[in-house]
DNA sequence: CGGTGACGTGTCGCATGCCACTCTCGCCGA
DNA sequence: TCGGCGAGAGTGGCATGCGACACGTCACCG
């Protein structure tokens, strides 16, 4: 008899796999493509491929062009800058706010995750060290209460991820990532709200301007997310 | 010349009508509808309303419950929370953002949107009002330069906005709310970007409390917001 | 030789068909 | 009377049909 268990919807199957394949590049950015072609691919019809697209259309990583076909949205320097200005604003914030309201279980999976991304590390498995490194985030996202929050910054992560992948290493390697993060764990632990904000935001802000320095290739970059710190209240 | 005209797609028109449907009640929180009915009401085919609905679905407004129909999801205290907190987190510091980035044009539109505001609370028309209310937001969250930003904050509201609109007088009448918004637009104005920033915390913070207040009821509320203000950076 | 307009191909957007599943409600037996 | 059950109606999810439009091609004309 065949699988009587309730296997994923086609749908979200389709859409993980057309995300995974905008993601790996597999896709090419800026290019056009058929409904009825991925439909063909994938073996499936074209309404469940239509309906994922639509959901990676609103997130904002393809465009329906009207009788011509769907486009995938390539990421400019802009893109890069408003994607970081928001996790700027969001992460370090939820991780101050996660410190204070981390349970065991949270904890315990926060210190899992992150063996795993030092076994990745060890091993120069990329993939897995970045399927971790999103994990790391997003209990603690997930940690501080707000799954609106999670789910953005989650979604965020998507825009850069393709950049991200396959590049990051030239500037800074697998076992720094590492390091960056054994410093917001260990500062998480000893329940240092405060510093565990800031180790975030340096984290964060770090990637931003790696990325961002390698998108702009060497040209002098005009991007500014200094604003994202600081006091909002007055400093009295 | 123009284009004669250009129709907006079925789709888009089903998705506004959703959108308004959901937020002024009609469709009541909690309920199932089918998808054909709505769409029988609508005048159209299955599709395009499904279409919105899975837009809507992914803002988190109704959810698909397979066999049974569509949900309109209530919005409870915690939901609240989760939207002001992000609010909180964002706005206060795209407005101090936008002050510094404002141009003429914008600068114009921020006043013209409050004069429309003030009109509208003179003559007691809440729906203009918060209409107006809703575009002052956007003119200053999009002067910041974030598009992204200013379309997460811009989906937010609808979360509310069905609970506002016609409760949100008990406790602040209009003019209350339109000075707030004042003070808002001069601190801009001046170039105080800081001011800027604080007033509109104080604002969203205000609007927050009110809200939270009256959903709950009378009873004690468990709601804290203040972990989303105050320095990120270690206080030297 | 250059411009132009008609035609064919391919595409989305919308409508519709089909299927498995869920829920309701009335019937039947104890 | 009451409880269980089964048939029917209704639903979402997926597949498919269909029309209008965009764009490339190419023959034709100036």
């Amino acid at each position: 008899m065949k699988p009587l268990r309730e296997t994923t919807s086609v749908n979200a199957q389709v859409l993980s796999a057309l995300r995974a394949a905008v993601i790996s590049g597999e896709l090419a950015p800026g290019s056009l493509y058929s409904v009825q072609t991925l439909a063909t691919q994938l073996g499936v019809s074209r309404t469940p491929v239509r309906e994922a697209l639509i959901k990676l259309a609103q997130q904002g990583m393809v465009r329906f062009e009207r009788n011509r076909g769907v486009r995938v949205l390539l990421t400019s320097l802009h893109d890069l800058e408003e994607v970081f200005a928001l996790r700027l604003l969001l992460e370090p914030a939820a991780t101050r706010r996660a410190v204070d309201r981390l349970d065991a279980a949270q904890l315990k999976e926060l210190r899992r995750t992150f063996a795993h991304m030092e076994k990745a590390a060890k091993s120069d498995d990329e993939f897995t060290m970045f399927e971790h490194d999103r994990r790391f985030h997003r209990v603690l996202l997930e940690a501080a209460g707000n799954a609106r929050l999670a789910g953005i910054v989650d979604g965020l992560r998507d825009m850069v991820l393709r950049r991200g992948v396959s590049t990051a290493r030239e500037s800074r390697s697998l076992d720094d990532i590492v390091a960056e993060h054994r410093v917001i764990l260990d500062l998480v632990e000893d329940g240092d709200a405060v510093g565990a904000a800031e180790a975030m935001r340096a984290h964060v802000e770090h990637t931003a301007a790696l990325l961002i320095a390698q998108e702009a290739g060497g040209e002098p970059v005009d991007v500014d997310l200094s604003w994202t710190t600081g006091a909002v209240m007055r400093t009295n």
